[in-house]
RNA sequence: GGAUGUUUAGCUCAGCUGGGAGAGCAUUACCCUUACAAGGUAGAGGUCGGGGGUUCGAUCCCCUCAACAUCCACCA
């Protein structure tokens, strides 16, 4: 197999997939001796397209995953998807619209069935999905999140929790979406500044002829009032407290009460008070026992207390009422303000606090569980650590979580009515006499099967072998929008069921956003579709960009260019490894290399070598792949491609038959290291290149991970091979100063008694276009030339500029060493540095200041030789 | 009102426990040098948001101010 001049990603990437798959590289279990480590993907909602966050999601995943691999772990990493109660329902429902019916017009069996047809739909599109990103899931332990497995564990943890009473059936204010006509949970709800008016009535005085005024923004929950309440330290209101006074939306005598929760500032300090359809309300309402009066219907249209506003919605009542206030001559003033609504997170609609009876999960004790796990010894690992405030603030706090939704789509909730009796049962199955009951219509909320997503995928509450070798998970990653729908809650189930953390660690990683930084959405139609990006520079290049550009818990911006850019650098693997594979001989073989017998200029690419293997592997180890990308980046470009390569080219032309062995031996190393750093990032283009070294494996995916071996660090080497890079550039530099072309002929001299320079001739005379390379013993030879001086040895090239423009050169070259002798004097003479500062900088330090020194001597005595 | 994050080159962002400021894109000059022009070589471009403090030394630690962003809680 050739490779061709330029990367091409959708070769590379064809086949690739099924390659993997059909191998079963990414079944987990296949050696239980070796280490585990253990993922599951944050299931994606059964909705539609993956976007660019499940793309970053997943594919972090899949380079951990691929890493611990290689580095000989039993990874398991098992995929599934969300059924997505909501979102789901909703655009199943928004897709029986266009065929103008609706789900009451198909009842709850077929309807479901035309839900299950969606999932399977989307189902396979995010199969394919999956395929092209790449990832290396284990789809034998594939799971659904309302399978049957699931549903059995979703009734068992309802029952346990209710039978401890930690489930409740309640009447309570709820946050309602009278568009999808379901509750919702407080985090569900969006709050969103909006314009709106504070409406000023007067509400007269019963039996007098005096009026009070009560401002509100809600006028059509007026008639769901019960009273007016005023602070009893209001001078202007005390006298009021017990009197009565007209509600001027129905006429109803109104008491007015006294209560220190009115804010004297606020508005007009009187206020109304609505059981039914406001939270505080409900409990002042409670407090002096007012029955809640419910004034809407679950569409957020009147209901029949409302008189002649019977039917319509909340709105167009509102509009009616107040001009309706307004004729009746009560109406004292409008103002415009902004204040906070909430909305639906799904449909977006104004949600309604509405009084219902719903289930609850009781927090409290949960929550203190997952609080006081985070101080234990199971202590879950955030990274970014800031997360875990995060989460624990919102522990701290939690309200109870109410999990009944009005929908179809989801587990039925396991609660059984006596038709007679209205006994209540729970119950995992169904009453033996079910013909006597009437289950609950309701559903869970998705986030409550989600939340068993980590015990439920192995199995649980079967005792099976996976649950037991792979539980708990190593690492969840996910976004940081999600830790109080999802992590924590997956937190507080798992301790509740399991006695254990869910997982030993979460990365939480940001969002993606669009080029301004602004959050990506349908509405504004600034999303990109990794598909499509994928097409136009391949899945390679995205993994790449999407893993690398960022840090830890920050978000990022899609920039093109990147993508862009990250696919030069893969066409960049991909054409060293052209030409390493290009000069490597027929019948070469990889074997053992002494390092004594390597030239210094092998040494040196081993030794950045270990120390690139070393800084990516401690950055993986950390999760910052964009830390890990860039030491291999700088490796690659700077040490392996543009030095290293390019004197292997001089190395190679010899005629030194044991040098050239063991260029071909350090070049198939290097280039394999390379292969396998950047693999996880980039598996496609890097099987591809793996297929094509001598004496690959069948396949990437059964390839170890580099390994540091410090044997090739030989210090005097690398010094003596970075002079010499200094020292080309530094005649590069002099030629672009002196606008002579870059390949210019030059005459170097070389003032190096122990000759350390002789074996780099004809490097030199390559990146010099030296045409004449002189040995002189003899420094004062010298003195005319323009000297290039370095502690290893000084050179020098044959010029007519003037001495002054010599003398100024070396004149400012000393400046600089002299600030940096005063720098390092500074430093050493300070006993705080020598006795604090960790040893190896203090010696560092000391290097340095000899060098300089040094340095400093030679300057001086060029510039005193050419006055 | 609480909390968190951000502020570094023209743009987008890195910068690991304080020890001489980096990348990509853009830009200038010169190179089609036999792996790569989706490239190479050499540059230019930063009082590291402002002000204090700790330290021999601060982009990094502390305080403070400002701007922006996000989350949480919210008074009808």
């Amino acid at each position: 197999m050739t490779l061709s001049t330029r990367y091409n990603p959708k070769e590379v990437e064809k086949g690739k997939y099924e390659f993997w798959k059909n191998k079963g590289y990414f079944k987990a279990g296949e050696n239980l001796t070796k280490t585990r480590f253990s993922m599951v993907i944050p299931p994606p909602n059964v909705t539609g397209k993956l976007h660019l966050g499940h793309a970053a999601n997943t594919t972090i995943q899949d380079i951990i995953a691929r890493y611990k691999k290689a580095q000989g772990y039993d990874v398991l990493w098992i995929p599934g998807m969300d059924h997505a109660g909501i979102a789901t329902q909703a655009k199943v429902e928004a897709k029986l619209r266009e065929e103008g019916i609706s789900r009451y017009d198909l009842g709850r069996e077929k309807f479901l069935e035309k839900a299950w047809e969606w999932k399977r739909e989307y189902a396979e599109s995010i199969h394919a999905q999956w395929a092209v990103m790449g990832l290396s899931l284990d789809y034998s332990r594939e799971r659904f999140t309302l399978d049957e497995g699931l549903n059995k564990a979703v009734r068992k943890v309802f029952v346990d929790l209710y039978n401890k009473g930690l489930i409740y059936q309640g009447e309570r204010i709820i946050n309602w979406d009278p568009v999808q006509r379901t509750a919702l949970s407080n985090i569900e709800v969006i709050y969103k500044q909006d314009k709106g008016e504070f409406y000023y009535f007067k509400y007269h005085l019963v039996g007098k002829e005096d009026f009070l005024v009560v401002a509100t923004t809600r006028p059509e929950t007026m008639f769901g009032d019960t009273c007016v309440i005023v602070n009893p330290k209001d001078n202007r209101y005390k006298h009021l407290i017990g009197e009565y006074c007209i509600n001027p939306a129905n006429g109803d005598k109104l008491p007015i009460i006294g209560d220190e929760y009115v804010d004297i500032e606020f508005g007009t300090g009187a206020m109304k008070c609505t059981p039914a359809h406001d939270p505080n309300d409900f409990k002042i309402g409670e407090k002096y026992g007012f029955k809640p009066i419910i004034c809407m219907n679950e569409d957020a249209t009147m209901n029949s207390i409302c008189g002649k506003y019977e039917g319509l919605d909340r709105f167009e009542c509102r509009k009616q009422l107040v001009e309706q206030i307004k004729l009746d001559g009560n109406l004292i003033k409008i103002e415009e303000i902004t204040h906070e609504v909430g909305h639906s997170e799904r449909s977006d609609a104004v949600v309604e606090p509405y009084l219902s009876k719903q289930w609850f999960v009781k927090m409290r004790p949960l929550a203190d569980q997952a609080l006081k796990n985070q101080t234990g010894n199971k202590t879950i690992t955030f990274y970014p650590e800031r997360f875990n405030k995060v989460f624990t603030s919102w522990m701290e706090k939690v309200d109870d979580w109410c999990i009944s939704r009005q929908l179809w789509w989801g587990h039925r909730i396991p609660a059984y009515y006596h038709k007679v009796t209205n006994e209540v049962r729970v119950s995992i199955e169904p009453p033996d006499d079910m013909e006597n009951w009437k289950q609950d219509e309701d559903v869970l909320d998705t986030w409550f099967s989600s939340a068993l997503w980590p015990f439920t995928t192995l199995g649980w509450p079967e005792k099976t072998s996976d649950f037991k070798h792979y539980f708990p998970l190593d690492l969840m990653v996910t976004a940081y929008d999600i830790i109080f729908f999802w992590v924590s809650r997956m937190i507080f189930q798992s301790l509740e069921f399991t006695s254990e953390p869910p997982f030993k660690k979460v990365l939480i990683h940001g969002l993606i956003r669009d080029s301004q930084g602004r959050k990506m959405s349908k509405s504004l139609g600034n999303g990109v579709d990794p598909f499509e990006v994928i097409e136009k520079y391949g899945a390679d290049a995205l993994r790449y960009f999407i893993t690398t550009t960022s840090t830890p818990g920050q978000d990022s911006r899609y920039i093109e260019e990147k993508v862009e850019s990250s696919a030069n650098y893969i066409n960049k693997i991909w054409n060293a490894a052209r030409f390493v594979l290009g000069v490597l001989p027929i019948d070469f073989k990889p074997c053992a290399i002494n390092v004594h017998d390597l030239n210094p200029l092998d040494k040196f690419i081993m030794a950045k070598l270990e120390s690139t293997i070393e800084a990516v592997t401690y950055n993986m180890e950390r999760y910052e792949l964009g830390n890990a990308s860039t030491h291999l980046y700088n490796f690659v470009y700077d040490d392996f491609c543009s030095w290293y390569l390019e004197m292997a080219k001089v190395t190679l032309n010899g005629e030194n038959i044991k040098a050239k062995e063991n260029t071909y031996q350090v070049l198939f190393r290097v280039l394999k290291a390379i292969i396998m750093m950047i693999y996880p990032y980039t598996p496609f283009v890097s099987e591809e290149l793996y297929q094509n070294l001598p004496e690959h494996k069948e396949s990437i995916m059964l390839e170890s991970y580099p390994t540091i071996d410090k044997s090739f660090v030989d210090q005097g080497a690398i010094e003596e091979v970075e002079t010499l890079f200094k020292l080309i550039k530094d005649i590069r530099n002099y030629k672009v100063e002196n606008d002579l072309a870059p390949n210019a002929k030059i005459k170097l001299y070389i003032f190096d008694p122990k000759r350390i320079y002789q074996k780099y001739v004809p490097y030199l005379e390559r990146f010099t276009f030296a045409s004449e390379i002189i040995f002189e013993d003899n420094e004062d030879n010298l003195k005319n030339h323009i000297l290039f001086i370095y502690d290893l040895a000084q050179f020098a090239l044959e010029d007519n500029i003037d001495k002054e423009k010599i003398i100024l050169k070396l004149t400012s070259e000393l400046e600089h060493v002299e600030k940096e002798i005063q720098r390092a004097e500074g430093m050493l003479a300070n006993p705080n540095f020598v006795t604090k500062a960790p040893k190896n900088k203090v010696d560092a330090e000391k290097e340095k200041l000899l060098n300089h020194q040094n340095h400093r001597k030679i300057l001086l005595e060029k510039i005193a030789k050419l006055k």
